[in-house]
DNA sequence: AGCACGCCGACT
DNA sequence: GTCGGCGTGCTC
């Protein structure tokens, strides 16, 4: 039998390869090893095979799994994404895994043992010739490496191109050897467990089996005891018998002593106890009710619902019908970073170890572990950030985007995938429902509830009738002017110039007196400044000059503990500086307040008060995060202090105060969604006090406290809000009320991206003009409007460069598709990426389809 | 991506 | 004439 499939490989090159298959051809998703060039790949069948206009078909090297790694309901969900956002299907399908499942074969270099004794003046390499000369310092990186080496880390390091003709001369010289490693096998731990094999139910029988072998039959019964398995270390150890008595076991055939594979269970404790009994408010039982109603109904819901409303529990109550009552399994998704224990201990109450958990601080085998078990059928609730979408779930019931408005379920390289919009569509693949649930809802969510494509429900008020706090603002521009909260080009007050002085009025009187009133009551305050490190940039009073990152136009960030300036785009860090780089002047001035100022000055205010900092300069540690809020749970910290990490989730009763130190940072940036992730900030932080019988107050702190997404805030006025972002997008016009695609072009030579960015938005303005004229009412040429669908073109905006113009030392461009049909415009961009050829050299091309972030 | 091929200026 | 740079295009 001889055959061919098309294989999709995790390359940058669009459309599948064609292999020959000898035996039986696998079901798609199977991963399979291909030879590809002279290495070796690891790729996924999609399909059959078109071997015409091929010559040279190779044939797949080696089956990898006996099962499909990619089930076909997200083969079909791949296919669709491939499509959408224009990646290549490899990539796509690479995405869906855990990596460990699309390593691929590495090309590795060891020294023979002739090459291990012998020098770079070897008879082997004499010579003059670039190749031999390139041969010796191959040859001498590998000899001062620990071997086996990897080729494309060598490559890398030696800081040439190909390297394979010099590789070629050492191996025939004989100092060198090559080899291809198979990928690894996927990461099973085992151990060994000894089992009962053979019961004796006779208990004279039992006498005559063990006689006098005492430890054997006690051995025997405490198995009888532990339900026929225990672990063999257990055995030994603890419970003391010796290696001897389960041999004499063995050998009488009572036991069987087996590897089994250990599961790793990233929880490090048991689930909690039962779940607390709740009473469901009218309005959440209404929409369990609708929702359950509508399992088999095909419309995503909105679930709209105001901080402590408890969307949670009307997850849960949908979950279990899902789960418990049909059978199903269900996928959560939250934003990384309220993947708190808290969250996940929510879950785990009400499912117990039925519950898989999906989050980055799991190892590359933990998360292979519970990929495994999802998808043999033994976690049917998996909650996990952005990538859980990809859960392999037997019959998939149910999809919940929590927090659906939050920006970190766009993925920011290839594919550029939306989460909350995949979910809608795995969800209909799969005939589930879909809940999105926010107290802020985005605007395109917003609007499709509006326009019917999304059912509305509402939780408008908190459980228990609580009152969602008062807010009120204070004007920072009647304070004292202070140019580290404001980062005005004013001077500071006598003193503040160096880090040690940070006096002005970071926080108001008013804010002051709200923090000192919760330390008298014992009660606790969080205070939220979306803005890390001391000081967000250091500049020479003498000469203006500002700290600017070697690879990206950006100032960087003082970060005084650690007495370094620091990129928060790229890696790159430095040691701070005493005095000007420019012009050497000691009169340095350190603006733009950050969290850790913030925690200097609240605790010269107040002396006494335990003060936790939560911020990813904090937590770091894999539990860091486990490790602060269980103090604040405890009631060990009277003030949490942080970033936007702080805004979302958290459920403390006893916070009765959240102060925001500057809402303004980052309400002027150059992106169209400034003030939805304002309000949206600003609301979700509020919505961390008044959730107990303590009530609750917020105090914003604002230079522009009239701007409407504060003034909102101030009310909890999502309505009003949305009426009028809305309105504000429609001129110049912006989602949701159109689409929109940005290009980005991109290259460490700024030429060469200008080029590139000509070239592409050339291309894009000739096949927009050519379609118009040919559209309908235009009088171009037939089948035009081929496919019967309107011409609904979209219009080019830009090229402009990026608002961070340079970026991991890379000069970026980018232009703008806005509107047009969806079709139309798929079309558009996968002709694009076809035909259009960008300059040669390191110049990159990238398409994000719906972006969330602009910069 | 990663690699080979092929074309041009600077050396034996 | 060859060495060594990099632009162009293909990979089943």
């Amino acid at each position: 039998m001889k055959s061919h499939v098309a294989v999709a490989l995790p390359l940058p090159v669009s459309g599948n390869f064609t292999y020959r298959m000898e035996g039986e051809v696998p079901a798609p998703g199977t991963r399979v090893l291909v030879p590809f060039r002279r290495s070796e790949q690891v790729g996924w069948i999609v399909g059959e095979g078109d071997p015409s206009g091929l010559k040279n078909i190779r044939a797949i090297l080696d089956v990898l799994e006996e099962r499909p790694s990619i089930p076909s309901e997200l083969l079909a969900l791949a296919r669709w994404m491939s499509e959408y956002y224009v990646a290549p299907l490899g990539i796509t399908l690479r995405a869906m895994v855990p990596s460990v499942l699309s390593d691929g074969s590495r090309e590795i270099l060891r020294l023979t043992p002739r090459g291990r004794s012998a020098d770079p003046s070897d008879p082997g390499l004499r010579g003059s010739g670039r190749l031999v000369s390139r041969a010796r310092s191959v040859f001498a990186a590998v000899r001062d490496r620990s071997d086996p080496v990897r080729v494309s880390p060598l490559r890398k390091h030696l800081g040439l191109g190909s390297i394979w003709p010099e590789i070629r001369l050492l191996a025939e010289t004989g100092l060198l050897e090559h080899e291809t490693l198979r990928p690894p096998p996927p990461p099973v731990r085992t151990r060994k467990v000894v089992r009962l094999r053979r019961w004796i139910a006779d208990l004279a029988e039992r006498e005559e089996v063990f006689g006098r072998a005492t430890r054997q039959q006690e051995c025997y019964e405490l198995l009888e005891a532990a339900g026929g398995g225990v672990e063999l270390a257990r055995l030994q150890g603890v419970e003391g018998f010796s290696r001897s008595v389960v041999t004499g076991l063995e050998t009488k055939e009572l036991v069987d002593v087996c590897d089994e594979e250990i599961l790793r269970d990233p929880f490090h404790d048991p689930p909690p106890e039962a779940p607390p009994k709740w009473v469901l408010s009218p309005a959440q039982k209404l929409a369990v009710e609708t929702l359950i109603a509508s399992l088999e109904g095909p419309a995503p819901f909105l679930l709209h619902g105001v901080t402590g409303s408890g969307k949670t529990l009307v997850y849960i109550q949908v979950l279990q019908e899902v789960v418990e009552r049909r059978g199903g399994s269900a996928i959560v998704l939250v934003p990384e970073i309220s993947l708190t224990p808290q969250t996940v201990k929510r879950f785990r109450a009400w499912f117990g170890d039925r519950v898989a958990v999906l989050h980055s601080a799991l190892s590359e085998g933990e998360r292979y572990d519970q990929w495994r078990q999802i998808r043999a059928g033994e976690k049917p609730v998996v909650v996990g950030a952005r990538s859980a979408l990809f859960a392999p779930v037997p019959d998939l019931g149910a999809i919940v985007v929590d927090e659906e408005h939050d920006g970190s379920y766009k993925q920011s390289e290839a594919p550029r995938y939306h989460a909350r919009d995949v979910a809608v569509v795995r969800a209909r693949l799969a005939g589930a429902i879909c809940v999105l649930g926010s107290a802020t809802p985005s605007l395109e969510s917003w609007r499709n509830a509006e326009a019917g494509k999304f059912d509305r429900l509402s939780l408008p008020v908190r459980i228990g009738g609580r009152p969602l706090p008062p807010v009120e603002v204070v004007d920072l521009r009647r304070n004292r002017s202070d140019p580290g909260a404001q980062g005005s080009g004013a001077p500071d007050p006598a003193g503040a110039g160096s880090p040690g002085d940070p006096r002005g009025s970071i926080l108001s009187p008013r804010l002051v007196a709200a923090v000192r009133e919760r330390l008298d009551r014992r009660e606790q305050a969080i205070l939220l400044l979306n803005r890390r490190g001391y000081a967000s940039f250091i500049q020479c009073r003498a000469c203006g000059s500002v700290t600017e990152c070697p690879n990206c136009s950006v100032s960087l960030t003082y970060h005084r503990r650690r007495a370094r300036l620091l990129c928060h785009h790229c890696r790159h860090e430095e040691p701070a500086p005493d005095h000007c780089p420019e012009c050497g002047s000691g009169d340095l001035s350190y603006r733009g307040l950050g969290t850790e100022q913030v925690e200097r000055v609240v605790a010269e205010s107040f002396p006494g008060a335990r003060i936790a900092r939560m911020d990813v300069d904090t937590t770091g540690g894999k539990w860091s995060h486990h490790e602060i809020l269980g103090r604040v749970e405890r009631g060990e910290v009277d003030l949490l202090l942080g970033t936007q990490m702080i805004a979302k989730g958290l459920d403390f009763p006893r916070v009765t105060l959240v102060g925001v130190v500057n809402a303004d940072v980052g309400l002027h940036l150059p992106d169209f969604r400034a003030s939805e992730r304002t309000f949206q900030l600003l609301s979700q932080v509020a919505g961390r006090t008044g959730r107990g019988s303590l009530g609750g107050e917020v105090i914003i702190q604002s230079s522009l406290p009239e701007h409407y997404a504060i003034q909102a805030a101030l009310d909890h006025d999502y309505v009003g809000f949305a009426r009028r972002e809305l309105e504000m997008r429609r001129n110049p016009r912006y989602p949701p009320h159109v689409r929109m695609v940005n290009v980005i072009v991109s290259s460490p030579d700024p030429r060469l991206a200008a080029d590139g960015t000509d070239g592409a938005v050339k291309w894009v303005r000739r096949t927009l003009t050519k379609a118009r004229g040919s559209g309908p009412g235009g009088s171009g040429r037939a089948g035009a409007a081929r496919d019967g669908e309107l011409m609904d073109l979209p219009e080019l905006v830009g090229p402009a460069p990026c608002p961070i113009e340079r970026l991991h030392g890379r000069w970026r461009w980018h232009f703008f598709l806005r509107g047009g049909g969806i079709a139309v415009l798929t079309r558009l961009l996968h002709r694009f990426v076809e035909v259009y050829r960008p300059p040669s050299g390191d110049v990159r091309v990238s398409i994000d389809r719906d972006p969330v972030a602009l910069l």
